[in-house]
DNA sequence: AGAGCTATTGGCCGATCGGCTAATGGGAAA
DNA sequence: TTTCCCATTAGCCGATCGGCCAATAGCTCT
């Protein structure tokens, strides 16, 4: 019926597996069609300002950082439609994206089905977050979020650093540091540090460097 | 010049996109010939020992363990070729795939020259694990390995339990508990449990479950 | 037969933790 | 303005931690 107008795509993501992939899937589709592609951030931006996709496929872990990509282009243009097509299951990703304004949350082990589905719904202006993404979400906005300094100390506390250390380092009292910890546990619902720091692992509150 | 006998590839991945990006990108060269495909890891081993493939490609992180694929091959048959191909880039999985026999670790990021030369690498018998993970390799192989006991103290550790819970629940003293976690922070070099906890998530000793 | 690793247990001790209560000040939201 | 969250500081106290030394026993590798 809709075969007039091909729904534009743009695919944003480093691995150049996935970009064929993408492609070799969407094109079986004649109601879809892929008209830009971008393997960094930047190029993301350039590419989705310049050829004003439909929509726009964004990888959140790329070179560059997909989420602040996500973020220029709803600022400059607000009306874009961001699909996130990701392998991150980590509820800070999944919570971020949406909270930036992306239209949905896919997972790349999703089918050709099931991904084409939701590139037509969030292009009729739906919402799409797959159901296992959702229930993270709904879990992480029951959950109080660590505050700035909260994330601080929490890098801290993970390196093995003792209260006094962190105190020094912050240069902040004692119990200024102990007091940070203590809230941290808190609104992690850990018993012990060790527990915290799996658990700001988990959700990708802090992410593991080096 | 050898263009008479193409290599025949098995890919072995959950990823329906990854699946579609592979083939797309190898049948651009045509010294190579995906014989066929299989998305999880008891299809693998069905498909690699129904159509003996020269080289495997292989996601160990895939619905019933990838890892578990590649011993089950290597035991029926020893000179089986597999090349590993997958996001995760911590220490254990890449050292487990070495040590069960895998002639190449490589990350999905590989661009398709790197990717078409390390098939023809491994078809030829050599081993290739690209630059960055034969380093974590390294570190690795300098560093001890947590015992069995270790681990299972470690994943109660990482639930946040005290040496007294986590005596209580291996049915051992207190004195033995303790034991087994200054062991573990010394063989992770790790001053805190928090630390220990953090260190061992990093390197992938542990899966953060649920 | 030692050497080495693992699992086990015991005790001592100072440092650190985590819970508790309480207070001040700034900024933001209602 | 009142309320709420955040960052900050303070003290007390029992529980726990982490380092240290020492010992027994089983297993494997050499």
């Amino acid at each position: 019926m809709s075969s007039v107008t091909p729904i534009r795509i743009l695919i944003a993501d480093d691995h150049h597996i996935v970009r064929m992939g993408l492609k070799a899937v969407l094109q079986l589709d004649p109601g879809l069609c892929v008209v830009a592609e971008a393997s960094t951030a930047d190029e993301a931006v350039v590419a989705c300002m310049a050829t004003r996709p439909d929509v726009t496929l964004l990888d959140v872990r790329m070179p560059g950082n997909g989420l602040d990509a996500l973020r220029r282009l709803r600022t400059q243009w607000p009306e874009v439609r961001v699909l996130i097509l990701t392998t991150s299951e980590l509820e800070e990703d999944i919570h971020r994206a949406v909270a930036a304004g992306a239209a949905g949350y896919l997972l790349k082990s999703v089918s050709p089905g099931e991904l084409a589905a939701a590139i037509r719904l969030v292009h009729s202006g739906a919402r799409w977050v797959s159901e296992a993404e959702a229930r993270k979400l709904a879990e992480r906005a029951a959950t109080p979020g660590l505050s700035p300094r909260e994330i601080e100390v929490l890098h801290l506390l993970i390196k093995g650093l003792s209260n006094y250390d962190i105190s020094t380092a912050l240069q902040i009292t004692h119990s200024t540091a102990k007091a940070h910890v203590a809230h941290i546990l808190e609104k992690l619902s850990a018993a012990t540090r060790a527990e915290a720091a799996a658990e700001a692992l988990r959700r990708g509150l802090v992410q593991p460097e080096l």
